[in-house]
DNA sequence: ATGTCACCTGGTAGGTGA
């Protein structure tokens, strides 16, 4: 089995690009990012005309999620329950008995702005439900862009970071924090190149620098850990014409 | 390097968010 997340920027720009992606990555399931479409909007003819089955929930102009899946999920879920929030932030579904949650975590602007303190509060809601997600579905993957850096080894300049947003304490230990519900980061089970990024800003040539993030992440639950044979970041669609500013991640289980 | 992209409103630019 092959799960993917990728913050596509804007569907309506990517949908080549996603399709293309597709055809050359069957993988059995996506969860996109940032679609920035309203419900009627969404190209779901196109998609399903491409083998795929896809539930979605956005919004106008900013964020937006959906689940591709190549069979159909059950028990889709729209945002965090309980957590009353009018951007459209979080997919889940059953795929092939996997429970998979699909999140655009919170930007958070800069620390001490009302965005960071709607993060904070974003990431403590996300956690309650997981804890009960996790309990209902134990195998389980959390992926997509968690909009934070978890360690240093993420960041291309932990120094001018430090502190900055993506890479504060608070943000950290909320990863810490979902990650001791019983989660584990894919990527990092592995032996990965040094200077690994999945986001790289449009500004500053940072792609061509290769100054970029890991902010885009997979995690798996204790009981899907073993089965996990590979995760890698497609930088390769940086590369695009006309890329996302993100590239996809890709986890694959045995 | 101030270096971009995508969206909106309301325009043949400026503001917002990332």
């Amino acid at each position: 089995m092959k799960l993917a997340t990728w913050n596509v920027n804007s569907l309506a720009v990517r949908l080549p690009q996603l399709l293309d992606w597709l055809a050359a990555n069957p993988v059995d399931a996506v969860v996109l990012q940032e679609t920035k479409l309203t419900d009627d909007k969404f190209p779901h003819a196109e998609i399903e005309a491409a083998g795929y089955r896809v539930a979605w929930h956005g919004q106008k102009t900013y964020n937006g999620v959906a689940l591709l899946a190549r069979s159909e999920p059950a028990d889709i879920v729209r945002n965090i329950p309980g957590f009353d929030d009018p951007q459209a932030r979080v997919i889940a579904g059953t795929v092939d008995g996997v429970r998979i949650i699909g999140g655009y975590f919170p930007n958070g602007q800069a620390p001490g702005t009302d965005k960071f303190e709607y993060k904070m509060q974003w990431l403590h809601a996300l956690r309650e439900w997981l804890r009960e997600e996790l309990a209902a579905h134990p195998e389980l993957v959390l992926l997509g862009d968690f909009n934070i850096a978890p360690e240093d080894r993420d960041v291309f300049d932990p120094v001018a970071w430090a502190g900055q947003i993506h890479c504060t304490d608070e943000e950290r230990e909320h990863f810490r924090r979902l990650v001791g519900l019983g989660l584990h980061d894919a990527f990092r089970l592995f032996e990965q190149p040094p200077k690994s990024w999945s986001w790289w800003d449009y500004r500053n040539l940072a792609f061509r620098k290769n100054q970029g993030l890991r902010i885009d992440i997979v995690l798996v639950s204790e009981a899907l850990k073993s089965r996990v044979s590979a995760c890698t970041i497609d930088r390769a669609m940086r590369k695009n014409e006309r890329p996302s500013d993100h590239a996809p991640v890709i986890v694959e289980f045995a």
